[in-house]
DNA sequence: GATAATTGGTTTGATATCTAATTAAAATGG
DNA sequence: CCATTTTAATTAGATATCAAACCAATTATC
């Protein structure tokens, strides 16, 4: 596509010189760095976590114990808490609710809407997925002392409202 | 606002108590906002990338564009770089080669193994990736000053490194 | 009140990701 | 030299995620 690829070049099509060791951005290091650690914590909560509980439920059943009161959330607002679209909840919530783990009302108020609330395996469920997951917890700790790590969560939260700040616009 | 405002409880098993606001550990705090930034940078990078790269397949271009050299990488070393398994990275190497961004060939020296390299047009597109991604990273320069972004930075890495070292134990 | 615009939720089809199991080739060890 | 083990890559099946298209109900507008 780009050229003289009707010459029939037997290995190797180019030089194919890498690029000299420029260092990235530090605004793109920071992302993969970010990255990474989602992937590398992301993976090790969920080997945590009780049985075929992933970390997607747990978030879900998390904010119920949280937020979710005794008339529970709508999934539009599960959806915005947890920061995923209306499908993505659409298709967990259908899991936690073959699971048992939830249950789905329709909204008295409103024809179209629905109600979310945890039923009582659900609520124990989370439990037990907390216990799972509090012994990793300690680990940041070995990264990080107390001081340290309150700085970056405020850095974070700096970085976190510019990103969602620009989101909208 | 939700409160007891319902005065008509439906009929689920318990009273459905919401827990107090107790803070979540510091830990658990750090975690889910990395998740949520990681979200959210994601889906902004992805946005701004052209036609339809998405951020995994930008990641292995642009890793054979620094580190890929004339012979290329083998798809486990590529799984080892980038954090994925290696059936993770079959099913995207085998969008790449169909979309004709790289091609795969065999390992002249292991008969198991491959040699990924990059097309031509696959270095083109990764070099247009750049250039379509770069005006998303002053976006942290508004949320950080370059010296609060180089102590994130050393605060992320130390994380990750304990992290890196939990991961084979 | 009738029409238009918005909102709640689902479905479909795509990519990314994991684990577990499979196949083929190499490396090791008697 | 053969049997075992390890390694490279793939396949199969599951979840998570998004965008786009869709239906149904509510709200807004005239």
């Amino acid at each position: 596509m780009t050229e003289a690829s009707s010459i029939d070049r037997p290995q190797i099509a180019e030089p194919q010189i890498a690029e000299p060791q420029i260092a990235e951005p530090l605004a793109f290091q920071l992302f993969t760095e970010i990255g990474i650690i989602d992937q590398l914590a992301g993976h090790a909560f969920e080997q945590a976590l009780p049985g075929a509980i992933t970390r997607a439920q747990f978030a879900v059943l998390h904010h119920l114990v949280r937020r979710g009161g005794a008339a529970g959330q709508s999934p539009a607002q599960l959806a915005d808490a947890i920061q995923v679209r209306r499908s993505t909840m659409t298709s967990t919530l259908g899991r936690l609710v073959r699971a048992g783990l939830v249950e789905i009302r329709p909204d008295p108020r409103d024809g179209r809407g629905k109600l979310v609330v945890l039923t009582p395996a659900g609520r124990t469920t989370r439990d037990a997925c907390i216990a799972s997951v509090s012994p990793l917890l300690p680990l940041a700790g070995r990264a990080l002392d107390p001081a340290e790590m309150e700085a970056l969560l405020g850095l974070l939260r700096q970085l976190r409202s510019v990103l969602d700040a620009a989101r909208d616009s």
